[in-house]
DNA sequence: TATGAATGAGCGTTCATTCAT
DNA sequence: AATGAATGAACGCTCATTCAT
């Protein structure tokens, strides 16, 4: 007689929301915050405009949780090389590579990063500039951790550097034509080669 | 009676453009290319929606037209220096200073650069890329005419990770509160420092 | 197996219809038709949407409801008065004063009789009217019963403005600050003299 | 080659304004607030939404601004009765049949004013309310000016009890079938004769 | 040339109602 | 009977753009 919350019912959910998030993904990654409409997300997501906002507070709100989900995956991926690389320096350099290598293999997912999420409403600036925040702080950290490895004046500054010039070196590359452009490890191996002379001490 | 345009007319009309132009530069760097609106930047400039649209096509083009600008003022900036300074390195690092105090100097054109320009039509992009591509350019030039003075395999991706350096450090300073982060000629140093560090063979 | 229904499942069935009926007589008092939702109404008796759908074929038939029961109130107020005073006029006296009382001790219902209910769906209005009506009609009776006592041309007017009298009085009374208003008492006694000088032969 | 605000444009734009505010009264009036879309007033006033929100900040402003024409015409049958009769008895008289056959002959604005404006947003209640309390306001100062020919306790709920009386006899009125109900005139002289009954002395 | 009133497509969002569990 | 996730029609409103003057 007495309704009882099913797993079931609960699971669905979760799984909506997801398809939701994903759906999301693709098209702010494709079209850019303005031109994703709410219709066109839950459409692609086969879902409803309902269903959307009983998921989320609004389209920023999905825009948000999208930016964070990439952020906690950015923070696992270091989390993991800082754990098992002891040498500061190495740890920068594989943070690095691996930074770079998860976003070319995702390239929505960078572009909502790197592109997308530029020039939107404070509070989504802000989840954005925290992302990148907190690379430039891990990398910072690692610096005042090993300064005789390292040969920086203002690690502070230093680790912006880093964090742009992945970016930038990054976007150039998912904006070349995927046939002619050089292998992502290549390039990623030429980013962490001028970073790291940047870098390295002597 | 045939109408023959004035030189006085012509005239009038340029600084009617310009004075649109400097409005949209205001507005667009305050609020963003999508809070700025036709009604906002015509007030600025007081003139009327009307007249604006005799003189730019639609929003998109006083954008590029901005953007076009500034591109401009950039290259003035590294032509100057190319024309005095023999040394190739040395062009570079007061490449990248000029650079970074001029933006510094002009936080609205440096937010419309490096922050409303992103994620907006495909059109925009491109002249947004493009500034950012002749820097670049200019830059791996500078390379390939001495590489005796640099230590850097590939000069094109050394240069992409210059130019994201320096735009995002400078995005970082910007977004500082003014009375407490470091003077600019401070930041445009250490950037300069990281990148000629990896730049300069030994 | 023939499912019978249980005296205990039917007594649980109108204790929830109850509690709806009583958070949606605060919620509508509080909020207002449009802005009180079937969400809030049924958060606030502890209910589902569901649920709320099995008791009452829409949102108009639960302000219905509330708006009969309330009619139904009211007439029960007057048929204890008219079985108690012989005297028509002091039964039309005392009414007046009975229910500007009741209504000023219980403000939401006061406020969604007179205040939400207009305006709406024809279908609630008739129901608004036929309360007032109801009203109407037992003073016209009143004063057809006894037409020696009261010096009225057309008792069904008569009874119109004692009753908007009653009403936009109680109204302007539930609108000032409960601090600074006059005592309910002395309201409804200035209110009953205004009429009872309007109806009463001499 | 300078352009003139011209008289006829200025004219046109508050002719369009004064279209969209008939509909408004319409569409308000036969409705109610929230079953009248925008939309719709605009298509009643052969204007276009657009056009609508040049005019009006949005559609609670345009309610305001149909009640506030509202008030404006009713305090002007006032103040013309007022001018003309000094016995301040024969004003509340007077003023009571004049806004009785006002309305009767508006019953748009009638229904807006006594129905539709009833449980809207705090800032309409107001407006609605301060046309009351005009009326109200008006009446206790005349019984103040002449006490001597009323005989009121409390000259503030006497005038609360006329305006309502007026109010609901006018409703009831013209709920009526048109051909069935007795003429404006003897209603509004049998209202007038029931309020006139409550105040006068003697 | 200059103006600003006019346009309307298209957006984000709400909420009464349904229905699978 | 009870639940609450799901639905989608319909709303108010914005703003780039056009056009009569």
């Amino acid at each position: 007689m007495v309704y009882r919350k099913t797993p079931a019912t609960e699971a669905r959910k979760d799984a909506r929301r997801k398809k939701l998030l994903e759906s999301a993904v693709r098209m702010f990654g494709r079209h850019g915050y303005h031109a994703a409409t709410v219709p066109m997300i839950v459409a692609e997501a086969g879902s409803s405009v309902g269903s959307f906002y009983l998921h989320f507070r609004n389209k920023e709100e999905i825009f948000a949780a999208v930016l964070e989900d990439l952020g906690e995956k950015i923070s696992v991926l270091f989390e993991e090389i800082e754990a098992e690389e002891p040498n500061r320096l190495l740890c920068v350099e594989r943070g690095l590579e691996s930074l770079f290598l998860f976003l070319a293999q995702t390239p929505e997912l960078a572009r909502i990063l790197l592109v997308e999420s530029s020039g939107l409403s404070a509070r989504l600036e802000k989840v954005r500039r925290s992302i990148l925040q907190y690379h430039v702080e891990q990398i910072r950290m690692n610096i005042l951790e090993m300064p005789e490895v390292f040969a920086v004046a203002d690690p502070r500054i230093a680790a912006q550097c880093l964090v742009g010039a992945v970016y930038e070196a990054l976007c150039c590359w998912l904006e070349e034509i995927p046939e002619q452009r050089l292998p992502v490890l290549e390039v990623a191996r030429a980013v962490s080669d001028y970073n790291m002379r940047a870098l390295r001490a002597q």
